[in-house]
DNA sequence: ATCTTATATCGCAAATATACGATTAAAGGA
DNA sequence: TCCTTTAATCGTATATTTGCGATATAAGAT
């Protein structure tokens, strides 16, 4: 069952885990990627540029709000999101830190 | 649905994705976490180390093995897996490539 | 006050993921 | 050959995710 037994685990393996769960979807990564190439909010427009209903790409974005990663206003009938990079380099840090860093002292093929 | 619309994105954002899903859960971040911290490939152990079942422990393996992140080698009644370091850094520079490098342009605080 | 526009939320259907027990398979030892 | 050990796979129950249409909401325009 998905009984999820995430409480067995360590609080930053869930954390991680949350953090890629979060980009596990090519419309999330598209999103992030919309709010990464530009240098300010992204407000409205996300919905034409996807082709996703209005109604799913509200859902991904209240996802990656959820996650940190991004953050937004709402304000009236206009909202506003932008990435929040802060959350987004401690998350990659953590990342690097638990595998990158280890990369470098074993680089050895095995099986 | 989960009519998974991700033909509808590119190759790289659902690179990206999949191996985000692939590390979407705290077991899995705990296997590569010990498959990291050895030298070696790990025969053997990891259900032991793992506070879940044999056969779901197999199955998480399965996956990362089909995400690419880890190589194994069944051996009869023994297997063997270890990082797949050179998947792993392709897909970590990916990532940085996406969103780290375009940090430093951007690091501005908006909504 | 009503209409318009932009976006969030609800409700539902379908797909996927998670977990585990039971079973299978395969190699080595008695 | 039969038993033991180790790990994959199958079957199944349940949980979560995905997607969309319909609806609600909220601000601004008319």
């Amino acid at each position: 069952m998905a009984i999820h037994k995430k409480s067995a685990f360590t609080q930053k393996e869930q954390e991680l885990a949350n953090f890629a769960k979060a980009m596990a979807h090519p419309a999330r990564i598209a999103i992030l990627k919309l709010l990464a190439q530009r240098n300010e909010c992204i407000c409205g427009e996300i919905v034409d540029l996807l082709p996703l209903a209005q109604s799913t790409v509200s859902q991904h974005l209240k996802e990656l709000k959820n996650a940190g990663l991004v953050t937004g206003t709402i304000d009236g009938p206009r909202s506003c999101y932008c990435i929040n990079w802060k959350a987004f380099s401690t998350f990659n840090n953590e990342f690097n830190f638990l595998f990158t860093n280890l990369k470098v002292k074993n680089e050895k093929a095995c099986c």
